[in-house]
DNA sequence: CTGAAAGCGCTTACAG
DNA sequence: CTGAAAGCGCTTACAG
C-alpha cells in the first residue's frame, strides 16, 4: 500500500519530510515551508507539522537540503594545527561567532603541509561550501586556483593582507616581530639572537621585523638567527637555547618565535644555572597561559586570536549574506607584555 | 541548445558528472564508475574519463552522493575541548588512522556541556553519518535517545565501558586515580589532598580512586577534596592550591586531577616559598609536555591519548566495514611518571 | 564491459 | 496561504 514497500526501495529507512507531511496531513511543501519559513505558512498548519515532527523524530537530511537548494550552510576551516593553542583559540572565536547560525563547520588540520592544505582543500570542496575561514595569505599555487575556480568567499586570518581584495583579519606578524627586537634593543641588548621553528609564513615574517629592527640599529649579524623547520615543542626551545649559546656565546638576549620555544629555553637555562634575564634575557610571542605564571614570568607578545577567529567569522558570515563590509581588513593588533624574563 | 541552458535553470553551475561524461563520449553512469569502482571499466574509457576529469577540473558534488548512495563517508567526533591537549591528541590519532580512507571528519566541541552536545549531535546526524566517535560513556537522555534511533555505529574513547555490546577505548580512570594515590601513600604521604575541576566523568572517576586508595589505607578525610566546576586552568590550579592549605593546613601531597592545574600549583608554591616536593608533594595527570620540563619536574600520569583515537577509528572504520571486531574493548593503559614533584 | 531509467529527499519556481 | 510538478547531481539496480 504504501510507496516505500514497493519492490527494491533504496530508501534510507530514515523519516523523510513526506512522513511528516503525510502525518500532518498537508502537502511535502507545506512541512518543507512550516520548517524553513513558518512564517509563511497559517498558525494552523504550521502546529500540526511541528506537532508531527517532534513525534516522528524528524531530522531534515542536510545532503537532499545542500542539493535542491545548491548551498550548504557549510563553511570549511582550514587550520595549520590543532595542538597550537593559538589556532584552538581561533576556532573557538568561530565557533561563538557562528553559534546561533545553522552553520556546520569543517574542520581541517593542515599540520604546516601544502600537501595536506590541497587535499583537504579538495575533499570539502566537494561539500559545496557557503565560504571558507583559511590561516595565513599565501598558499600553494594548486591552492590558490581551487579557491579561485571555487568562487567561494574566502577570509584570511592571522595576518593583514596587503591586496584589499582580499579579505583579512589579523595583526601585523612583522610589526609586532619589529616592536619586540625594539624594546630588546632599547633595554640595551647589543647580541640579540633570533630563534624560530617551523618556519611558516608567520614565524618568517616576525624573523623579517627582527631584521629591519636589528638593520636599524646597526646590530645585524647573521649568524644570531638560528632558524629550523621541526615543530615547535618546549623540546626543541631547549635545544636551539644550546645551538644559540654555542655558536653565539656573548649573546645577551634571545628573542623566540613563539611562547613554547621560550618556556623550553628558560627551563633550559634554569637547568644549566643561566640566571634570566640577568645573564641572558629571553621572550616568546603568543602570551600563552604558562607566560604568566612561570618563573620567571616571561616577556612576549599578547595576540588576538580569539578576536581573530570571531571576527573573521563575522566577517565572512555578512560577505555570505551578500552584504558589503565596511573594511576587507581587520587590524587587531597585539600587544607587547612586558614581564620578568625580558 | 545543451539542456542547462533551458529556462531558469536551478543548476550550481559547477561542472557535473554529467558534463564530464559528454565530454569523453560516454555515458553519466559509465563516467561515474570509471571514478568510483576504475576495475569494472575498460582501460580506454576509464583513461578517456580520467583526463575529461582533469581537463575540466571535475570536484564530485559530496550532497548528490551521499543521496543517491544512503551513506555519506562522514564521521561524527565529538569531543569535550579543544584547548586541552588530551583531546587534540586524540583527533591527531583519529586523522591519521583516516588518513588513507575518503572520510569527511566532523568535528564538534561540546565544551563539556551536555546542551551543547545535543545540539551539535542533532546537526551533524542530519549529514547521516557512517560512524560516530564520542568521549565518555555517560551522556545526557536525550542524547541517548538520539545516538540509539540514529543507528550509526559508536565507538565511546577515554575510559573502559563495563558493557561488552559497549565498544570503548581507552583506560580506567578510576584505576589510574587509584594508582596515583596508593604511590603518594607508598611515599609515606598521609595527609594527601585531591584537587578536581570542570567535575567531568573522567575526573570524578580519578576521585573516586583516590577516594578508594584513601579507604583503604584509612587516611579518608573529606575535607582533603577541593572539588569545582570551574575549566582547569593554571589560574585555577594556583586559586585552589591556596583554598586547599587554608582549609588543611597540614596538607602534605596533592593529586591534582590534571596537569594545568598541577602546574599551577607548582608555580603557586615558588611564589610563596613552599618547597616542593620537601614541604608539599604534588603531582599531576596526563603528562603534558611541560612536566617534564618544568623545575621541579612533575609527577603525572602519563596517557595514550594519541593512541585512544588512533585505535578508535580504526575499530570503528573496521565495524563501519561490516567486520565483527577481535574486541570491543581496548584497554590502553597508563603509566606513572615518578618525577621530582612528588 | 556499457548504458537508459528510476530514485535518493529535499527545495525552487510557478499556479491557484 | 497551499500544493502538484520538476529538478538538484549523483548511484543503484537492471538489462544487454
Amino acid at each position: 500500500m504504501t510507496k516505500t514497500r514497493t519492490g527494491k526501495s533504496r530508501a534510507s529507512g530514515r523519516i523523510t519530510l513526506a512522513a511528516v507531511a503525510q502525518h500532518a496531513g498537508v502537502a511535502t511543501m507545506t512541512a518543507s515551508r512550516a520548517i524553513s519559513q513558518p512564517e509563511l505558512v497559517s498558525p494552523e498548519l504550521r502546529g500540526r507539522v511541528e506537532r508531527s515532527v517532534a513525534e516522528l523524530g524528524y531530522l531534515p537530511n542536510r545532503a537532499a537540503r545542500a542539493l535542491a537548494s545548491a548551498h550548504s550552510n557549510v563553511i570549511v576551516v582550514l587550520v595549520p594545527s590543532l595542538s597550537n593553542a593559538v589556532f584552538t583559540a581561533v576556532l573557538a572565536g568561530i565557533q561563538d561567532a557562528l553559534d546561533a547560525d545553522d552553520y556546520q563547520l569543517l574542520i581541517g588540520n593542515t599540520r604546516y603541509s601544502d600537501a595536506k592544505e590541497e587535499k583537504l582543500l579538495g575533499i570539502y570542496l566537494q561539500s559545496n561550501p557557503d565560504g571558507i575561514l583559511l590561516c595565513g595569505l599565501s598558499h600553494s599555487e594548486r591552492v590558490e586556483k581551487m579557491l579561485v575556480s571555487s568562487r567561494v568567499p574566502i577570509v584570511s586570518m592571522m595576518d593583514l593582507a596587503g591586496d584589499p581584495d582580499q579579505l583579512s583579519v589579523g595583526f601585523s606578524q612583522f610589526d609586532a616581530g619589529h616592536a619586540m627586537t625594539r624594546y630588546l634593543i632599547d633595554k640595551g641588548h647589543t647580541r640579540i639572537g633570533f630563534i624560530g621553528a617551523q618556519l611558516d609564513e608567520r614565524t618568517l615574517r616576525r624573523a623579517g621585523g627582527y631584521r629591519k629592527a636589528m638593520d636599524e640599529a646597526g646590530l645585524a649579524d647573521p649568524r644570531l638567527q638560528v632558524m629550523v623547520g621541526d615543530p615547535s615543542t618546549i623540546t626543541l626551545g631547549a635545544e636551539l637555547l644550546g645551538r644559540m649559546l654555542a655558536r653565539v656565546p656573548d649573546c645577551d638576549a634571545i628573542f623566540c618565535c613563539n611562547d613554547d620555544l621560550a618556556h623550553g629555553a628558560i627551563y633550559q637555562c634554569q637547568r644549566r644555572g643561566i640566571r634570566v634575564p640577568e645573564q641572558l634575557a629571553i621572550c616568546g610571542f603568543n602570551d600563552l597561559p604558562a607566560s604568566a605564571w612561570m618563573n620567571p614570568s616571561v616577556t612576549t607578545i599578547g595576540t588576538p586570536r580569539y578576536r581573530i577567529g570571531f571576527e573573521s567569522a563575522m566577517l565572512l558570515r555578512s560577505v555570505i549574506k551578500g552584504e558589503t563590509p565596511a573594511a576587507t581588513q581587520i587590524d587587531l593588533g597585539f600587544t607587547l607584555m612586558a614581564r620578568e624574563s625580558a
